[in-house]
DNA sequence: TTGGGATTTAAACGGTTGTTTAATACACTT
DNA sequence: AAGTGTATTAAACAACCGTTTAAATCCCAA
C-alpha cells in the first residue's frame, strides 16, 4: 500500500484537472461528494464510480471509509489555506492587521475558488467535529485566534477582560463566517420569490467591499465595547 | 391514522416528561435523534426503538422517515418560539428595538431551555435546507429579517444603500448564530487543553452580559459603517 | 355482546451498505 | 525468463436500511 500523504502529493498544487495516482484520484472525488452530502450519506460506491476505481481500493489504500474522510478533510484544508496569501510581516498597525484577518477569513472560507467543496467540507467538520477537527484547531485555528485577540487587544489600547475579548473574537468571526454556515438560506431571505435553481453557490456580494464593511464595523464596536 | 398537528398537540406546551400517544412519542423521540445524527444517519430503528413503539409505526403514522423530519423540525421551531416572550408593542427607540431583536436571537437559539436538540435540529435544516426551511424562511424568518433592516435604519437615522443594510443585518445575526453553528468547536478553541467529555452543551457564557456586549458591538457598527 | 374501523404487532421484503476475499494483472529485480 | 511484491479486479459477504404485509389486538358505538 502506498504510504505517501495526500497533502504532499496533490495538496500543494490545487489542481483542477484530476490527478493520475489511484489514492489521489479517491480523494479528488471524495471531496464533493462530502462536501455535498455529509460523511454517512455518501457512499463508498458512489465515491469509487465518480473516480473510476474499483470498490475495493478504499479500503485497500486508506484502511476504512473514514480514514479516507479524514485525509479528504485535510486535504481540503491544505487548498483552502495556499489558496490565501498573508503578509510577510504583520503591519504595526493593529486596524490594519485586523483587516488582514478579516479577509483572510473572508477570502479562505467564503469564495468560491477552483471549487466550493473545499470550504463546505471543513464546514461540515466544523459544526460536527471528529478527530479530524481536533487536529485543525491545534495547528491552525488556535494560531488564528490568538493573532485575532492580539489585534483586538491593541485597538482597545487598554486591558480587556478574556470574556469580553473572546466575546470580540467571536463576533468578528460570526460576521465572516455566516456567509458560509447558511449561504442557501441566505439566499432564501434575500430573494423570497425568484427561487431559481441556483446550482452553484450564488456569489453576489462583492468581497472587497463586503470587508471594508465589516472592518469599519469591528472597529467601531471594539473602540464602543470596550470603552 | 391520525390526522392531528403534532404542534397543536404538543407543540404549545414544551412538554419535558414523554407524551401519551404514540405519535406525539414518536416525534419526541426522533427530535434528539435527528438532532445529533442527521437525517440520512439517523435510523427509523433507533427511534421506534427509543419511542418504545413498533418499527411499522413511523410509516402508519406519518407515510415515511421524510416526513417525521418536517414534523419534528416544524415542532423544534414551535418550541424555540414558544420559549421566548415578545414586547406586546415594539418601543419606538430603534436601539431598544435592536436589543430586544438580538436578545430575541440568542435566547431562542442559543440557551438550552429544556434540552438543545431543537436548537440543533433548526440549525441542521438551515444549513442543509429541505422545502421544510423554505417555508421556515417564508413564515417566521423573514418577517423577523424586516425588523431587524428597519430597526438598522431608524438607528443609521439617513438612507442606507440595500447592499449595506443587508451586510449589517447579516453582521448582527452572524454575531449571534456563531455560537450555534460550531459550539463544539468553539469550546475546543477556547479550552484547548482540558478535552473533558462535555455530553451536554456546555454554557459557561451569562447571556445577557453576551447581549449587552453584541449590541454595543452592533450599535456602534452600524453608525461607523453608514456614517 | 357484537361488529368494524383504528391501531399495533411480528415477520419478511428487496435493496443497499461497508468490507472482505481470492484470483488476476502489473512492474521491476535477479 | 523466472520470481516477487504491489496493485487491481470481480464477486461475495454479513449486516443493516426503509418499507410493506397480513394477522392480531384494541376500542367504542350500535
Amino acid at each position: 500500500m502506498e504510504t505517501t500523504s495526500i497533502t504532499s502529493e496533490i495538496g500543494t498544487t490545487p489542481a483542477p484537472a484530476p490527478p493520475q495516482g489511484t489514492r489521489a484520484r479517491i480523494i479528488y472525488a471524495a471531496g464533493p461528494i462530502f462536501a455535498e452530502k455529509g460523511f454517512e450519506a455518501a457512499t463508498v460506491r458512489e465515491i469509487c464510480l465518480a473516480a473510476d476505481v474499483n470498490v475495493a481500493s478504499i479500503n485497500y489504500h486508506f484502511g476504512d471509509k473514514q480514514k479516507l474522510y479524514h485525509e479528504t478533510v485535510l486535504y481540503a484544508h491544505s487548498c483552502r489555506h495556499d489558496a490565501v496569501e498573508q503578509p510577510a510581516t504583520p503591519s504595526p498597525e493593529p486596524t490594519v492587521r485586523l483587516q488582514n484577518l478579516i479577509e483572510q477569513i473572508l477570502f479562505s472560507m467564503v469564495v468560491n475558488q477552483d471549487g466550493p467543496w473545499q470550504v463546505r467540507l471543513l464546514t461540515n467538520e466544523v459544526q460536527n467535529p471528529t478527530e479530524t477537527c481536533r487536529q485543525l484547531v491545534r495547528d491552525h485555528f488556535r494560531p488564528f485566534l490568538l493573532e485575532l485577540t492580539q489585534a483586538i487587544t491593541d485597538i482597545a489600547d487598554k486591558p480587556v477582560a478574556d470574556q469580553v475579548l473572546s466575546t470580540l473574537a467571536m463576533s468578528i468571526i460570526g460576521q465572516c463566517m455566516i456567509y458560509r454556515f447558511a449561504p442557501e438560506t441566505h439566499a432564501m431571505m434575500m430573494a423570497p420569490e425568484e427561487v431559481s435553481d441556483s446550482s452553484q453557490t450564488p456569489e453576489p456580494v462583492d468581497l472587497t467591499k463586503l470587508a471594508d464593511i465589516i472592518v469599519k464595523f469591528s472597529i467601531a464596536g471594539i473602540q464602543a465595547a470596550t470603552a
